[in-house]
DNA sequence: GTTCTAGAAC
DNA sequence: GTTCTAGAAC
């Protein structure tokens, strides 16, 4: 209904929503406000006025039956919700739901907390809390600077937006471009209502995605970047943007996750609390994504390979989408207390306790959070008191009573593990009993190197989480921690090739592991090593039995589980040379093939980041 | 996971 | 004779 009384009078700083009940209302409405001052139009759907004294915008938004999308709307504001707002048949109802509301405020909230409570007060009847969604606003990935065609890439959105979009729950996606005339935007937009999707869960909005909150009015929690492979700032577009606004926080809390990305995966990166990005627009978490390039003017061209790129395009979606989920998995880990207050906005969390990243959770999972607060207090915890390793772990565990029991512990998969197969459990368990061991330590993982190395760089990185003995007991909640193990080993991979460039890495999981605890092997492919010494060592690492990390990665996101099968017969396999695939009758003879074998590695080593190489200069 | 060692393979 | 494997014990 339109509410004349409100027309007259707007004050400095503060923004209105009028509902409209129809096409008559709205004229109407344009009208009185167009006395006024000059009206733009903002957007499909959208118009407002600037008010050059107020510094905000006047948003008027348009409810109707059914609004034709035009793609080029003209117009100076800042950002604004880009249509494929909630539609139907009469304006009251929409006004009456709570996500209709939740767009109208979106889409004209003012700048600071206080003006819009003002504008929710002043304008609308009921208050409706938008603070339980959690969004994820995201570019879209290689169209830029990367030259993806934008009909086929935005094929690409809509498709999996609408493979990701139901397992959302109370969570959506948003498309953000920076400029009105954007084309991708109303490819996605045009696709994206033809297939029916839901308006509610994923929708386009036009603004600059570092101030979605400050300048659009859109709160969301987690926004995703075009990365580069460096996952350095810098560069152009959305990556130098973000890096810009998020400050050194970000850069410091990424180096601890990856130090480079490949085509086609994503690394969810916690913001630490101090990142302006987080207290100033309430961005919890950043997720980096690279996307296939294009350009022959950046790194890794594909030269046109379309094949290729749209495989590498659809693989980056799922990453992105994927590792939202997994935030939104542990968010609804938290405590319901906690959990209400999730969605604040940091400005309005002036009791630290209640920031949820300042919590942990009670469940057998840490909430993992590695920005400053946590961490600090992790540190200050593992000097004053020797429990915090114990306080991660679960209270409720039935397994793994770490006691002098010289008998076999189980395990969670009831496996029987020695007493000799327990040392990495205990490491994982109690690492400040072991600082000497540890080549790095950080809230999920520990880095150390093995041992007994079967090559001349042989590390592992060691899962936390109690509960995770090997892959079999690896499900879909511990996506993340897959991706950080593998993020970690990544990086270590490459600091090693810093020192020796010649060397190749390789990522994986042994089927069935000797030792319990979960722990992914970064090892050198030169298997240069004393320790190297039978059949079983050999094939461990060179047959199925050795399941390349991104392959278990890919498993868990598309079937929940990795494959577990033929264990005990990939051992006992011939030996072969794992460049050449020749066959050697015994392993004096295999590793005397292998110290001089120059052959290149197999194509399905090669392809789809199996090994890690230094990069070609 | 390693070490030890009997016995098979050469 | 030596070399190498594979199973038991830890």
């Amino acid at each position: 209904m339109l509410q004349k009384k409100e027309l007259p009078k707007l004050n400095e700083g503060f923004a209105r929503i009028v509902f409209c009940h129809n096409e008559n209302d709205v004229e109407a409405t344009i009208k009185a406000y167009t006395a006024l001052g000059p009206l733009d139009t903002l957007s499909n759907g959208c118009f407002g006025q600037k008010n050059p004294d107020a510094k905000i915008q006047l948003g008027i938004m348009k409810f109707l039956k059914k609004v034709e999308a035009p793609s080029n709307v003209g117009s100076s504001s800042d950002s604004v919700q880009d249509s494929a707002y909630p539609q139907a048949s009469d304006a009251n109802n929409i006004c009456c739901k709570g996500t209709a509301k939740e767009s109208l405020l979106l889409g004209v909230a003012s700048k600071e907390v206080k003006e819009s409570e003002n504008l929710a007060k002043g304008s609308v009847d009921d208050d409706v809390s938008v603070d339980e969604i959690t969004t994820l606003a995201f570019p879209s990935i290689s169209t830029a600077d990367f030259q993806f065609n934008n009909e086929t890439a935005s094929d690409i959105i809509v498709e999996k937006v609408e493979e990701f979009v139901n397992k959302l729950e109370n969570a959506r996606l948003v498309l953000v471009d920076l400029t009105h005339g954007s084309k991708i935007l109303s490819l996605v937009r045009t696709k994206a209502e033809k297939r029916n999707i839901d308006s509610k869960k994923f929708f386009t909005f036009v603004g600059n995605i570092t101030q979605l909150y400050s300048q659009g009015g859109l709160r969301c929690n987690v926004i995703a970047n075009a990365a580069n492979w460096r996952l350095k700032p810098g560069g152009g577009g959305v990556n130098a943007a973000i890096f810009t606004a998020a400050g050194l926080a970000l850069e410091t809390a990424t180096k601890e996750r990856a130090n480079s990305l490949l085509p086609g995966h994503a690394v969810v990166v916690p913001l630490p609390s101090d990142s302006p990005l987080y207290t100033r627009e309430g961005v919890s978490h950043v997720i980096h994504v690279l996307g296939p390039n294009m350009n022959p003017q950046r790194p890794n061209s594909l030269n046109n390979d379309y094949n290729k790129g749209c495989s590498i395009l659809r693989e980056a979606y799922t990453s992105l989408f994927t590792g939202f989920l997994s935030i939104l998995r542990s968010r609804s880990k938290l405590p319901r207390r906690i959990s209400e207050k999730l969605a604040l906005t940091p400005l309005d969390l002036k009791d630290p306790s209640l920031d949820p990243r300042n919590h942990l959770t009670n469940s057998d999972q840490k909430i993992k959070r590695d920005d400053g607060c946590v961490y600090e207090r992790s540190k200050k915890c593992k000097g004053a008191n020797d429990e915090t390793v114990a306080d991660i772990s679960a209270p409720s565990s039935t397994y793994g009573k770490v006691t002098g029991d010289k008998s076999k512990l189980e395990g969670p998969t009831s496996k029987t593990w020695g007493s000799w197969a327990q040392a990495l459990y205990h490491i994982a368990m109690h690492p400040e009993k072991h600082k000497d061991e540890l080549l790095e330590v950080l809230d999920d993982v520990l880095v150390l190197n093995d041992l007994y190395p079967k090559a001349c760089k042989h590390l592992l990185v060691l899962a936390r989480h109690e509960g995770l003995d090997g892959l079999v007991d690896v499900h879909q909640e511990h996506l993340q921690l897959l991706m950080t193990m593998h993020a970690v080993g990544l990086k270590w991979a490459e600091k090693l090739l810093h020192e020796d460039s010649s060397m190749v890495f390789r990522l994986g999981y042994h089927l069935a592991p000797s030792m319990r605890q979960l722990h992914l092997h970064v090892i050198s492919q030169d298997f240069n090593s004393n320790h190297l010494k039978n059949k079983k060592h050999w094939n461990s690492f060179n047959t199925a039995f050795f399941r390349d990390s991104v392959d278990v990665i890919e498993e868990i996101k598309n079937h929940g589980k990795a494959t577990i099968k033929d264990e005990d017969s990939q051992l006992s396999m011939e030996l072969r040379c794992h460049r050449c695939r020749s066959a050697h009758p015994n392993i004096p003879r295999l590793k005397s093939h292998i110290s001089i074998c120059q052959a290149p590695f197999p194509h399905a080593l090669l392809e789809n980041g199996h090994l890690v190489l230094a990069p070609k200069t």
